[in-house]
This record gives C-alpha cells, sequence and structure tokens, in this order.
DNA sequence: CATGAATGAGGGTTCATTCAT
DNA sequence: GATGAATGAACCCTCATTCAT
C-alpha cells in the first residue's frame, strides 16, 4: 500500500512536469526551451526534473506517450463494423478532432521533433502509424478489398489526414475555415472519387 | 560590367555555401550542425559564412529558396490542358518524385524547422503551398467544379502528398516499395473513389 | 547498557558505510564517486550516510582512520630488539605487505587525496608518519646511531618505500616481478650500501 | 613565414593560458579550479582556453608536459662519467633541487592528479620514470653491477626521491630543515650504507 | 534512526557571432 | 572580401546535502 502510494506521487509528479514542459515547449519551442524554463513552470527545482526525467529529449518522448496514450483509448473501433463511409469518416474525423487548440501548437513541436529524432520517429512509426494502419487494413480487406489495395487506401487516407495537419499548421486559411467539415467532405471524396462530385 | 562579375562570384561563393550546408545539415540535421561544419565543408573561413548569411537560420532559408525555385520552375503545367487523370498524376507525381535520394534528409530536416519556425513556414505557406493550391484550383475550377469543391480536392491531394512523404520518411516499408507505383494508383483512387476499386 | 549496544550498532553501521566506500572509491576514485555509489553499495540511503559521517570528505578520512588503526596494531615493534637487519626488513616489508590486492588502489586514492587535502595530510604526518619515525629513531638511537643519523636513516627508509609503492602502482613492471624479494634485497643494501653489492 | 609567425603566437598563448592554470591550480588545488578561474587569471575568455586545449584535464596534461620537457633538459648526465658517489649525488640532487619554492606546490597537484589519472599516471611512467631508470641503470651496468642488481639500485633510489618528496610535501620538519644537506648524506648512506655511519 | 525526494548552486563545455588583421 | 582567434552568454546536467515523513 506504501508502494501504491508512492506509485500514485511519482506518476503525479511526473504529470506535473510533461504538463509544464507541454506547456513552455508551446509557448517557446522545443530547442528554444531550457530545463529551468520547464522547472519554473513547474514549480519544482531544476535537478528535480532529473528525478523524473532522463534528460530534456525524454521530456518530448513523456509528452508524446501521453499523446499516443490517449489517442489509443479513443481509437478503438466501434464493436460493430461500420459502413466504409462511416470507417472513412472515423479514420479522418478522429485525428483531426483530436488536434484541437492548444493540442495543435504542441503537436507542432512534436512533429518537427519527430521529422529529426530517430528514437521519437520510430516511436511514432511503430506505436501509432502501423497498428492504425494495420487495424484499418484488416478492416478494409474484411470489406473485400484484396491486400495491395487496402495498404494503398489506408495509407493515402492517413497521410492526406497527417499533411492536412501540417497545412493547417501551417496556416492555410481555407482548412481552418472549413476544418469542422472537412471529415464528411473527405469522406466523400475518397468514397467516390472526383468523379463523385458533382461537377 | 564589373558589378555583373561581382554578382556572379557573389551567387557563386552564396552557392558553395548552401551546398556544403545542404550536406551537413542532412548528415547531421539543422541543430547539431555547427558553423564551422559547415564552413569546414565549403572550405572557407567561419567568418566568410557571414559575409554571405545573416545568420545560421539564414543557410535554411536559403537552402529553402532554392529549393522553391527548382520546384517552381518545374512546376509550370503544361500549357494544353491535360485530362482529370494526368492532372492528378502530375500533382502527385512531381513533389514524390523531386524528393528523390539525398533530397529526402533535406526536405526532412527543412520541414521539421519549418514546423518550428515562424519566418520559414510563412515562406512555404506563401510561396509554395498557396501559388500551387491556386495553380491547381484554377485548373479544376476550368474543369466546371465549383470554387469550394476545387479548394478541397486541392487541399486533399497536396496534403495527400506531403503526409505520404512525411509517412516515407518515418520508414514506412510499404510505402518504399511501391513508391514508384504510387502516382498512378492514387491518381485513380482520388479519380474514382474507394469504389472505384475492383473489389 | 543500552548505551552499550547503540554503541556497537553505530560502530557497525559506521563500518559498512566504510566498507562500502571502500569498494567504490577503490573502484571509480574519490571525486567521480558520488554519494549515492557509496549508498547503494552499502545498501542504505543516501540521507543515512550523513547520520554517520559529515560530509562525502568525512569518508576518507574514516577510512584513512583505520588504515591507521590497524597499521598501528600491527606496527608495534617486537619486544626483544632485533639485530639491524631484521629491523630494517621490518620497516621495509611491513607496509609493502600491508598493501596487497585490492589495499593498493584504495591506498592510492587517500594519498592522492592527502597530497591535496589539508586535513588529511596533517593527519597522516601526525598520527602515522611520525609516530613511525620516532619509533624507528629510538631504535637507531639505542643501536648507537646520534640524532642526526638516526632522522636521516629512517626518512631514507620510509621515503623509500612509499616511493616504491608509488612506482609501483604507476605499473612499473620490475617491480610487480620482484615484490616479494624486495624486503630482503632493500634491507641488504640500506645495510651494506651500494658498495655491499658484489660488484 | 606566416606560418612561423602564428606557430610562435599559439605556443605564446598556450604558455600564457599553462601559467595561469599553474597559478590557480596551485593556489586552489585542481578539482576546486574552475575553468573561470583559469581564464580569469590568463586574461581570456572562457572559451579561448578550449580554443588552445581539449578540456580542464588537458591543462594538468599540458603542466606536467612543460615540467617533464625543462627536467628532460636538465637531466642529461655529464659526457664523462663521474665516479658512483657523484653519479648518486646526481640522481638525488637533481629531483629534489628541481622542487623548490612555487614548484613544490603545484607538483603536489599534478602529483595527486598522477595517482588517480590513468593517462597522466602513463605518461609519468613512460615519459619520465622509465627513461631515468634506464639512463641509471646502464650507468651501473658500466660500472660493472649485473643487471638485478642495477635495477634494484636505481628504483630504490629514485623511490626514495620521490618518497621524501611527498614526506617533505606532507610537512616533515626535519626534512625541511636538512633539505640542503640531504643530496650528500643520502649519497653516502647509499654507498656505505648504514653500517657506513659512523655509529 | 532511516529514508529518498527535493534542492539549486555550480561547472565544464559549446558555438553563433564579431572583428582586427 | 577572407580569415579564424576571441568572445562570453547560455545550457544541460550533476550531486552533495537537507529535511519532512
Amino acid at each position: 500500500m506504501k508502494d501504491a502510494m508512492q506509485e500514485l506521487l511519482i506518476t503525479a509528479r511526473r504529470n506535473q512536469i510533461l504538463d509544464a514542459a507541454a506547456v513552455v515547449f508551446t509557448q517557446k519551442g522545443f530547442h528554444p526551451t531550457t530545463i529551468r524554463d520547464v522547472a519554473r513552470e513547474a514549480g519544482v527545482a531544476d535537478g528535480t526534473i532529473y528525478n523524473y526525467f532522463e534528460s530534456k529529449a525524454a521530456l518530448l518522448m513523456g509528452i508524446f506517450e501521453r499523446m499516443r496514450a490517449s489517442a489509443v483509448q479513443q481509437a478503438a473501433l466501434p464493436p460493430s463494423l461500420p459502413d466504409q463511409r462511416a470507417f472513412l469518416r472515423l479514420m479522418i474525423h478522429h485525428p483531426l478532432n483530436a488536434l484541437r487548440d492548444n493540442d495543435f501548437a504542441l503537436f507542432r513541436i512534436v512533429i518537427s521533433e519527430m521529422m529529426v529524432n530517430e528514437e521519437l520517429r520510430t516511436l511514432y512509426a511503430r506505436q501509432i502509424l502501423a497498428p492504425t494502419l494495420a487495424m484499418a487494413e484488416e478492416y478494409l480487406a474484411q470489406q473485400g478489398y484484396g491486400p495491395d489495395h487496402s495498404r494503398l487506401v489506408v495509407r493515402a487516407v492517413s497521410g492526406m489526414v497527417l499533411g492536412l495537419i501540417v497545412e493547417y499548421v501551417a496556416g492555410d486559411a481555407t482548412l481552418r475555415d472549413a476544418w469542422d467539415t472537412l471529415p464528411d467532405a473527405l469522406a466523400d471524396l475518397m468514397l467516390h472519387g472526383l468523379e463523385g462530385l458533382s461537377s
């Protein structure tokens, strides 16, 4: 019971520090932020950070891990298989929706470092991308699509989502204005194709 | 005439430095690379770099600007309007093809910093993304699509391409294997939609 | 009686900690070793160390003190005065023999810090060097040597021993190979001089 | 010629920094001294130190190297072979004499770190100890002593000198008072042995 | 007395940038 | 314009020590 208490305290402190790191990383970016910035924001001493995290980079990993955990938690497919349109909507809507408000800026920081940080990149590829793609592929396979098509489609859709996020982050006004209607519109586009648009 | 000569020399030296920066940024990334690394690779003194560039960040801007210039140069639509499938292939094929081999790694560095660097991001949005999208929108408008649809489609396609690049960079094996056949397959997918796939 | 028990426990704990300190100091040296290293090796918490020792430096003093105590314990001259050769052998053999195996490395650490640490140095000079020299001087005086000669000889011999230890520690192969025969050979050398060697 | 100038400047600056390091190391010891201390004493910026030395430890190596160079310079044997007594006097007198005044304190620092620093120790063993011993051994061999005896004697004498220095540094009053007469007295002692003393 | 999380001063080192030559 | 030594601010991280539990 003592141990359980300890565990809770440690987790709480870790989260306290990660919360602070998320705030200051969001404000200043990863590289410009100093450990002192994080410590001040968290209300702890500099050294305390290192009682909970190996390094500054580990803070980013920790943030990423929390994102991942919460994402995975929400990502489970509904038990009854949805129709293809609902499936597409889900696949598109979910990540777009997950990144609202403050999270966007933080995601930007994480993505940026991910492009450049081998460890973070591997984590993303293995922990998020691969499982998501696998799940989606399986669904499409059950819908009767061949493996090549399945693989292609899930990558096209997930890539599209990721790219739209980047473009949004880059400041595209159209995306910002239409963000809420995107999932439906994109699901239709992916389902029926360009030809399906009432021209 | 003296001035013209001067101009040439300056441009040559700038390119020499940018070439070196591209090499070492590609090898080590932007932040881990020092000005000394660039200077050594370029075969000049550290201080010389500052005769041609304001700062280390300006090197990245310079690299980006060269990418942009070469991209724009290749991006002009053929004079005769292609059919929609050819248009899609072009829109997809071009960026995927542009980023082969070494360029990939450099692009990764640039993207990464772009996410985090306001100036670079604005430059990208204004100089590359916006013109490209505008051109594509215009084409679709001429094909009879409404402005909302046009805007949506070009963003979907360009986002897809960007996202696929990121996923490729993240190490997706499927994408690596199918990279050459992607433009055609994706063009078909975007044209006919998921329904269009022989299920 | 309670107090006696307390006393024993305290002594035991002190020794437990000093043993651990000796081990890790031997492995890593004094400065590179952290209090945490000592605590882990001793199987106690960091803070516990400070219940028994003032500071990290006090650990070294404690180790030194134990060395001193055991050295003094063994150093008592035999009740019957030995002849001069036996005396020299004793004076040489004892310290050389005392520093075998693990003790060597620890001695190195202590010597090193002693050179630099005023308190430790004073302790060594007063507690070890002076008594040893005094005892040896007294013996020589009883053998009929004058005070000047006595002082000189004991310093020459003790210095020689110390210096040989340092050279041994520095890695001299000859000393390593001849270590066991050193006391006899050196005793003869000091007794008869260079001239005494069968040339 | 430009290069020669450069070389001189570099050497001068290195010496300037080493002089400063010697001063502050002598005052405060190696570990307690900060790079900033050295830089201030040398009248340069912190970073400048690292243009000339790899690390703080390299400063000590540099000091040691200068000591070595000057020691070697003075250590050459006279062309005509001295008699054995003169030889012993030389072997004893030289190192004792080399360490006068300020040098003593610095030597203490170097010795201390040498006990603990592998690289420094190796340097000492190879660059100073081994050559000195080899030279002395050779002399004794020429005097008709066998190799075993030669090896033993040179180690005994050199060890004695080193140990006396340590004891001097430790604050022995007798040694301090008799320092100037030591070489002669010790030479006699080593030549004739304890028996040779007029008892 | 034991614990070990918290502390925070401190230090070695880096590196973008400057400027005298 | 080219050089590269000098600069010094800044930063990540360590670790001896404290103290509330």
